[in-house]
DNA sequence: GTTTGGTGAGACAATTCGCCGCACCCGATT
DNA sequence: AATCGGGTGCGGCGAATTGTCTCACCAAAC
């Protein structure tokens, strides 16, 4: 049993800012990137908390929440995906897992869940604090960065697996990114 | 305790045709309405399982979950819904659901999702995670199916969260989920 | 050389959005 | 009872965005 969060998530860079924005938080936090030193890294570590993205290099990342209970029991798992559905979301909750969120997602509303886990067993008010802005063209143009990255800067290809209008994903790139 | 299964739907058509569906297959069935009669049918006839639509004449069938487990507890309940989102999907199986299908749905899908409950009390989750991201209509779905729980449905609070017109969010949650 | 696939951009119709108003309901206040 | 504030649903209308089609250009593959 720790303190410590445990951030599984193959994308590196990814995984270093959530590190880094738990730490700036005050939170101590661990990134792994290879889902075969999960194991390893949690019985060390005995984390109470995990991040856990789901698509970790072809591995699912569904498999490792039954381990994780095992080694770590009560632990919470808060499953992050960038290929959410509604069937892994289902399954991600019935294996045990706490929450389960789909990217692109704020820090605070990871924490949130963590936080609204560890209140569960008390008095609930769900009095959230959790702020939550995150407009809708801001979730958006996070999501077009980061599918297109995936497909190295291919805006056609970027389209299709949006299921887009390539004219469309055209014009939202030419405008800059809004805030907030 | 009864093999009869109770289909809460308010929307009389499907409710009927879930009916004698079930009944064409030798499954006794009785169909419920209205959302303030599920419990006193429960009550009577202890069923083992439920059919659950969730949105039940504005009141959200998800607390319907807990008031079903608490009549008959270990009883087995598929929620259905025309408007799903992954959030809702979440808060039903922690609620205690076995499973959460989106409108429209084959009456195989639901008798096979309780044969599943059925069969394995835990065990083999079909792992198979999908490769391809949410599109942006999607994602957007999602966002503000959560957004709008965190703020307990009410449109205004969530239209203000999120920085979008009171009426613009009042026709998006008109419309029903994009698929994909 | 030709085909295939990606890119940028103009044009135009269809759709959606933002914003106005209005009516209704409900609970609290006066 | 009257009023006031906040939430909800919805019609309408001009402005903005999107969908679609169309080019032309380029690079790599066949």
């Amino acid at each position: 049993m720790n303190d410590i969060t445990l951030i599984v998530d193959d994308d590196a860079t990814f995984n270093a800012v959530l590190v880094r924005a738990f730490e700036r938080r005050g939170i101590p936090a661990r990134g792994v990137t290879d889902a075969r030193e999960v194991a390893a890294v949690a019985r060390e570590l005995r984390p109470r908390r995990v991040v856990l993205d789901l698509n970790i290099a072809g591995v699912s990342g569904l498999t490792l929440i039954p381990q994780l209970l095992e080694i770590e029991p009560g632990c919470h798992i808060v499953v992050l995906t960038g290929y959410a559905s509604i069937a892994t979301a289902v399954d991600a909750i019935k294996l045990g897992a706490v929450q389960y969120l789909a990217k692109p997602v704020e820090v605070d509303a990871i924490l949130g869940a963590f936080d609204e886990a560890d209140g569960t067993d008390e008095g609930e008010v769900d009095a959230t604090v959790s702020s939550e802005p995150l407009s809708v063209d801001r979730l958006e143009w996070e999501h077009i960065q980061r599918v297109l990255r995936e497909h190295d800067g291919n805006i056609s290809a970027t389209a299709r697996a949006l299921k887009m209008h390539r004219r469309t994903l055209q014009r939202k790139l030419a405008k800059k990114p809004v805030r907030s």
